[in-house]
RNA sequence: GGGCCGUUAGCUCAGCAGGUAGAGCAGGGGACUCUUAAUCCCAAGGUCACAGGUUCGAUUCCUGUACGGCCCA
């Protein structure tokens, strides 16, 4: 730390080429301290002062073009444009709830100040106050009086027209999407709008929200690969959560009947467009009630969410013209089989010809998959695809689902559903387990997985199925993928789009900015 | 992990059957008191992602690497 000075010296020696636009814009800024000048300014204005340009976009809508409000107003935001014409100068400034333009004349405002202001870069914060007009050309305007630099800007933004197009700059840089691409901001404001609506529903039905580890000893409630960390003081590996579901149904034996979390899951595998090692899930328990009374509660809360940002239960996604409108199709996974892969088997004891199907397919069971397991993968494959309208799959293997009560009536096959819209996977839900000796054999089969080399399979809790032994509250469980809900709702088909900072591989000896590193 | 595509000025993009590169916007100088992609004039701006190879000569052809996108597993 100490010789930080001498390496900055060094580093800017051993970097003489600066490209010009940031030359001038750093000498604008030493030419600002010489002259006595604050380009950082810690305030502006009074709190709640400050006006946004929507709300007076609103308030003086009906002020007729080339008119005066009388009026005044202060505003401040990002210059992003400027046009000169001479003695006088109108500039766009952007806040956060849009634009609004500003009138500078060089008789308002005098000699230095307007001049000053050309000195001003695109890109800089800027503050200004005076009356609100409406300029000839009908443009809401604030005929500036008085101006001040909030912020100085040392690098030039992309471009006014075209914005900034390049995928990996936008999601490295995000706040350069966010400034340039009004696109970007209206993603990241419906799905903090639909977390809302989900949190809203959830609270109205009397559900508590929680918050459980994300540092767990064992990475259960998931078949996912964890990333694995360690505690000094403690001497132990600990586990990023791949899933908070073990100790949210603690939480139902310790006798709450309707909780929820929605917060952040880890999974140490690939990124691609549609996964991300961070994501963020919702799930909730509710005591007493089965998977069949969670399909009329996620169709409702889903609707519900999606509405809100597109305003009607009919939206397209990447093509396809998606109704929302109910009922929605309920399919079992076997009967999906028939109906959309001509598989006509019986259930799981038709293992042969699964199998078959599955060599057919070109699906390569690992050693330790059984029958349940290849089922699941050729609807996956098959079947998933084809599932664009709303549809409940109900009824999973056994095997793909540890975690879930055996269906009584269907051997070797739980109660359980997915919802699939678009072909995506969007909620998954349950009617939980909880005969501790059942849980304990299921978990006993995902651990020989484990020993056979299955990395994904579930650990055994001992501490969580101590909790199911002193009782645990028959309950239904639901699972939302935030991330996959908001890419349905705006239509990114990325999610990298919808998550604000995804996670990129670290760029090496290259940057997009000279003068970055 | 495999395949295909991309990477040229701050940004958006041209271009090069191999002879060290252009435009628009932004930035610099100048003109202009109602523009909104303002307009007009002038000048400037580049390790053509990186490293090798072929060649008299590579931004261009070949190989590899990095990063990203799309598809497949």
């Amino acid at each position: 730390m100490e010789d930080m000075p001498d390496e900055e010296i060094e580093k800017s020696a051993s970097e003489p080429e600066e490209s010009e636009l940031l030359r001038v814009r750093r000498s604008k800024l030493a030419k600002l301290l010489d002259a006595g000048e604050k380009p950082y300014k810690p305030v502006f204005g009074k709190p709640g002062e400050v006006a946004h340009a929507a709300a007076l976009a609103e308030q003086f809508a009906d002020l007729e073009a080339g008119a005066s409000s009388g009026e005044t107003a202060m505003v401040a935001g990002r210059l992003l444009a400027r046009r000169e014409h001479g003695k006088a100068t109108f500039a766009d400034l952007k806040d956060s709830s849009g634009k609004i333009q500003l009138l500078l004349r060089h008789d308002a405002l005098g000699e230095k100040p307007f001049q000053d202001f050309s000195e001003l870069d695109v890109g800089d914060w800027v503050g200004a106050s005076g009356e609100v007009v409406r300029s000839r050309r009908g443009e809401l305007s604030l005929a500036v009086t008085a101006y001040e630099l909030l912020s100085k800007s040392l690098r030039p933004l992309p471009e006014k027209w075209h914005g900034l197009k390049d995928k990996e700059q936008r999601y490295r840089q995000r706040y350069l999407d966010l400034i340039m691409n009004d696109e970007a901001r209206w993603v990241l404001e419906s799905r903090a709008g639909m977390i809302k609506e989900i949190r809203a529903f959830l609270d109205e039905r009397g559900f508590i929200e929680v918050e459980t580890p994300m540092l767990q000893p064992m990475a259960g409630g998931a078949t996912a690969r964890p990333f694995t960390t360690y505690h000094n003081a403690l001497g132990i590996d600990l586990y990023m959560r791949v899933a908070p579901e073990l100790y949210l149904k603690r939480l139902l034996v310790g006798g709450y009947d309707k909780v929820y979390e929605l917060n952040r899951n880890f999974r140490n595998e690939g990124i691609s467009p549609r996964h991300n090692p961070e994501f963020t899930m919702l799930e909730a328990y509710q005591a007493f009630v089965d998977y069949r009374y969670l399909m009329d509660f996620l169709q409702e809360m889903i609707t519900r969410a999606i509405v809100s940002v597109r305003g009607s239960e009919q939206f397209e996604f990447a093509g396809h013209q998606i109704n929302l409108a109910a009922p929605w199709e309920k399919i079992t996974m076997v009967e999906g089989l028939a109906k959309y892969a001509g598989l006509q088997y019986s259930g799981i004891e038709d293992a042969d010809r699964w199998r078959a199907a599955a060599v057919e397919h070109e699906i390569e069971a690992p050693p330790a998959a059984g029958t349940g397991w290849i089922i699941n993968e050729l609807y996956e494959k098959l079947v998933e695809p084809q599932l664009l309208q709303p549809t409940f799959v109900t009824d999973y293997p056994e095997e793909v689902s540890p975690l879930a009560r055996k269906n009584p009536d269907m051997p070797g096959f739980t109660e359980r559903f997915e919802i699939l819209i678009a072909g995506q996977e969007i909620a998954n839900a349950f009617s939980e387990l909880i005969d501790p000796v059942d849980q304990r054999s299921r978990l006993e089969s995902q651990a020989a997985k484990r020993a056979a080399g299955d990395e994904e399979a579930q650990p055994l809790d001992e501490d969580f199925l101590t909790a199911l032994e002193y009782g645990m509250p028959p309950a239904g469980g639901i699972g939302v993928g935030i991330d996959r809900l908001t890419m349905l709702a705006t239509g990114c088909q990325n999610i990298k789009d919808v998550i604000i900072f995804p996670h990129l591989r670290p760029q090496q000896g290259r940057s997009t900015h000279p003068g970055v590193e």
